[in-house]
DNA sequence: TGTACATCAGTGAACGCGCGTTCACTGATGTAC
DNA sequence: TGTACATCAGTGAACGCGCGTTCACTGATGTAC
């Protein structure tokens, strides 16, 4: 049975939506492409009337998902930022979580299309405006890229490694904690010392 | 054809090592129990004669991998330290790399068995001595366990982020340079700011 | 506006392949006498 | 020390299974007249 052009874009689009949690939260390798279209509400055969190949949608579910990250981030402070960053709940549930964290392992033993995908994802988070310590402004011009770029990795690795614990370890929690306070207090050093 | 039980131990201590490298290079589900014990030397028929699963078996691994990388670090200072951890050689190389940098995401997905055993790892780096700035001994009592694991999940995180990119981006080179200076900033401004 | 036909999103069976695991077998090692 | 036998690390074929991908088919959509 054929479907209108819309309702095929909308079931395209919804692929891919679905792909990039599962993948989130599965790996690349952990989900199928029957698996995936199955969660979609569609039977295997039709994926490849939308995708040359399942790394082809790898590549389009990360850019979806490095979207929705840019969407979501960025209305509160850097305070406000790590609370939601680097909660037990962000940890808890990859599938609706930052691509980064939960991709980049995977990410890096895909074809070039796909890491392409993530050098312009990190690049994008970057140059997106970021949080800073809105009320109290002693900080003149805010972080300078490689600052962003240090804050990024920390985050992502701490998340990367809590996720590596048991799922009752308080390790896992404490290294969540310990990088939210390195973080804020290495930013209220930064107004005394601005070089960086 | 037997073999001596010290033969027969060695071998197993091979597989480990060998299993641990592949493992790093390509991730758990990038690696088959014939691909690995191929590797090794053998055929993949004697795998179950060492190990009940391959779950086990990736357990022993990381293990190893956790002890080649305390035996392998904490001789020079944190600038050598981070030249060496931060640079484009280890990314480039996971096989022999960092395991908490090449196998975190992956563990994450495999049973506790396997993570307990990346508990246990991080916990170990974090207990193990820490390279410190030995001759600007500025800063009386070292690090805070809450600083080491900070700095553990920012190098981390340039790591994964940076082996994310393609192989020729810009950013990957700048990722590990960007989060180099900014540990060693911080580094100085302890000093300062005694109060992390 | 109404009819005839081409398009193509979605279906479901099938493809070759590699996976983790099992198993009967081999033959040197290690042991009992 | 020498012989007879049990052990068991390693071999290689085979197991069922799920993978990514292909393909003939369906039938509503979209188009040409």
């Amino acid at each position: 049975m054929k479907v209108s052009k819309a309702q095929a874009q909308a079931n395209r689009a919804h692929i891919v939506e679905v792909a990039s949690a599962l993948f989130r939260e599965k790996g690349y390798d952990g989900v199928g492409v029957a698996d995936l279209m199955a969660h979609a509400g569609f039977t295997h055969g039709g994926f490849y009337k939308h995708f040359g190949s399942k790394a082809d949608l790898m590549a389009e579910a990360a850019a979806c998902g490095f979207a929705q990250s840019l969407a979501a981030a960025g209305d509160g402070g850097l305070d406000a930022f790590l609370g939601h960053y680097l909660s037990r709940a962000h940890r808890d549930n990859p599938a609706v979580g930052c691509t980064m964290a939960a991709l980049s392992t995977d990410a890096a033993r895909q074809p070039d299309a796909v890491r392409a995908v993530f050098a312009e994802g990190i690049e994008r988070q970057l140059s997106a405006p970021m949080p800073d310590e809105d009320a109290s402004a002693v900080v003149e011009e805010g972080r300078s890229r490689a600052q962003r770029i240090a804050l990024i990795a920390q985050a992502v690795g701490a998340i990367v490694l809590s996720r590596a614990c048991p799922d009752d370890s308080p390790l896992a929690d404490e290294i969540l904690e310990a990088c939210r306070h390195a973080v804020l207090a290495d930013e209220s050093t930064r107004a005394v010392v601005p070089q960086g």
